[in-house]
DNA sequence: CAATCAATGTTATTATATAACGGATTGGTA
DNA sequence: TACCAATCCGTTATATAATAACATTGATTG
């Protein structure tokens, strides 16, 4: 479970880990950087190592698209195989959505593939919602 | 339709399109750009710059999760909107899959949450029967 | 021809990620 | 305690991916 594993991170995981909980938003690993520097955090690496780890335990997502990671959104969610964001392409914002259905369309199309699915990234890009009232008024 | 765009390809275009058909698998902008140098391509810039024409034409894909590209197996997807990939983790397979109903499932999972959507990458992890197959024995 | 626009060539720079090495810390265990 | 193994850490250097800036070429067209 999450909880107990957030208790024992390391300083540098817990140290970016925080970062990407304040952001409310995708992070670089090179932005974490410098906004850590003054915590002692001086080398792109440390942060990437943390980020694995992070990664590992399901508590920061990846986005390809972005190149950047996000802490994520969903508690409870500790399947860590299928992600679903949606992407603003205007102002940025990403929102994490939480759908079981999708999974299993997924996992069907691979199937008839014969491919074994491990992890799925679906990234959706377009406009939130905000950004549409704004743009049509 | 594409058989017309692909008559009116640049040089440059023609030859990085030609070296991702001939690569039948994915490719990074260096990559190419290795293949392409007796051929006078000799900046980073000539490669992603045709890559940009050859994406917007709907030609060739991008993989986000690899940093590479593609081009598309599907001569009359013209849709350029959702994407489905499989990516073989042990050997590198990639492998393009048409599927309409994930489109619709992902357009109207976007529609929860108000989101406008524009384009969606998909990207499946995992392994291809080939490599399950040889990892059972 | 003159104006325009897309494509090109080149150099330099920024952004993202990993390799390689050694030292420090932790946790179990003889 | 002394030892071992595993993990984490810090640092330097390097690899890989993408873009900025600017000048030039070549086709289109009015
Ligand atoms: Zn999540
Ligand atoms: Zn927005
Ligand atoms: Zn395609
Ligand atoms: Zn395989």
């Amino acid at each position: 479970m999450k909880s107990s594993e957030h208790g024992a991170l390391t300083r540098n995981q817990e140290l970016v880990y925080d970062a990407l909980t304040d952001a409310k938003g995708p992070l670089s690993a090179y932005a974490i950087l410098d906004g850590l520097r003054e915590h002692g955090i001086r080398a792109p690496l440390q942060v990437y190592r943390a980020l694995d780890k992070l990664l590992e335990f399901g508590l920061v997502h990846r986005l390809e698209s972005l190149n950047s990671f996000v802490a994520c959104s969903h508690p409870e969610c500790d399947s860590r195989e299928t992600m679903v964001f949606t992407i603003c392409e205007k102002c940025g914002k990403v929102s994490e959505l939480a759908d079981k259905a999708i999974a299993g369309q997924l996992e069907s199309l691979a199937d008839l593939d014969h491919f074994a699915l491990k992890a799925a990234t679906v990234e959706l890009r377009g406009f939130c919602q905000a950004c549409q009232t704004a743009s049509t008024q």
